[in-house]
DNA sequence: TCTATAATCGAAAACGATTTTCAACTAAAC
DNA sequence: GTTTAGTTGAAAATCGTTTTCGATTATAGA
């Protein structure tokens, strides 16, 4: 569990440890899938009963400016935050229970400077992510 | 421009052919960038100036069952509509002006369910689009 | 061409997610 | 301890989108 090392890096940049803010970041660092703001209000009232949503949005802002948390764009929507990956990664998610996977995906890099080639573009970024059934959902049919 | 097919294929659906829906029509089918329903209504308004807000998102919504425009998203925002491609095609778009051309990306259907394999999901669908500076853009600095 | 009718329209109201304001509270420096 | 700037949650404000509604109109059928 990561949530140490997030907590001593919002204080390396002079944010103060607060119990609520303690509360946001345990949940966002050891869930296994992107959460909503409301997703996680719900989940961090559980260790912080008095935790307003206000104060869940500006910490989400918070981790995102440290890169500890990344959005994560889903057919169902575009506002939920999961754990970022070290470097540049890939994500792979399950369609039924959200559990989210790293992968890279550096072999692809060749491929996408071609294609920006053959329509005359310098291509500088690229989103990729894969949709699946994990196996733990596979078997519950 | 093949606006002239959208209002065939709205019309065999059953829906009716007004000067609002032509103007959203003609808008969406010509153009080079996803527009956001307050893209289209600017837009549009130039050429049917009574235009309302609420008739683009309805008529955007329809396009979309229909599948003639898609939802495409961008850092900026999510909720911007572009003439969707025939069959299953990628996006590449110019970061500074917003062009957005299509490209196939058969050849990376294995690598996907590779990914998959790895990690023991069975890889149903991705999402992938490559951003860059096209060459008109680059030429202006 | 005329009529009947269900689809469509835009204005205004409602909605829901997010952001801002604000006065009370408190973590942390000294 | 005391001080103070950062943080809090409640409430109000904002903003994009959806719903409601009465007026208008495209279109099928006479
Ligand atoms: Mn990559
Ligand atoms: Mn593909
Ligand atoms: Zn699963
Ligand atoms: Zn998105």
């Amino acid at each position: 569990m990561s949530s140490e090392n997030w907590l001593v890096k919002l204080r390396s940049q002079g944010y103060r440890l607060t119990d609520a803010r303690r509360a946001v970041v345990e949940t966002m660092a050891q869930s296994p899938r992107a959460l909503t703001p409301a997703d996680v209000h719900d989940l961090a009232k559980e260790q912080y009963p008095a935790l307003g949503l206000v104060t869940v949005y500006r910490t989400l802002e918070k981790l995102e400016e440290l890169h500890l948390v990344q959005r994560v764009h889903q057919e169902q929507g575009c506002n939920a935050y999961l754990a970022h990956a070290d470097g540049h990664q890939h994500l792979l998610i399950c369609e039924s229970c959200k559990k989210a996977v790293y992968f890279e995906g550096d072999d692809l890099d060749d491929f996408f400077s071609d294609v920006g080639k053959k329509h005359n573009f310098t291509v500088k970024d690229h989103w990729l992510q894969l949709f699946g059934i994990c196996e733990d959902c596979e078997k519950e049919k």
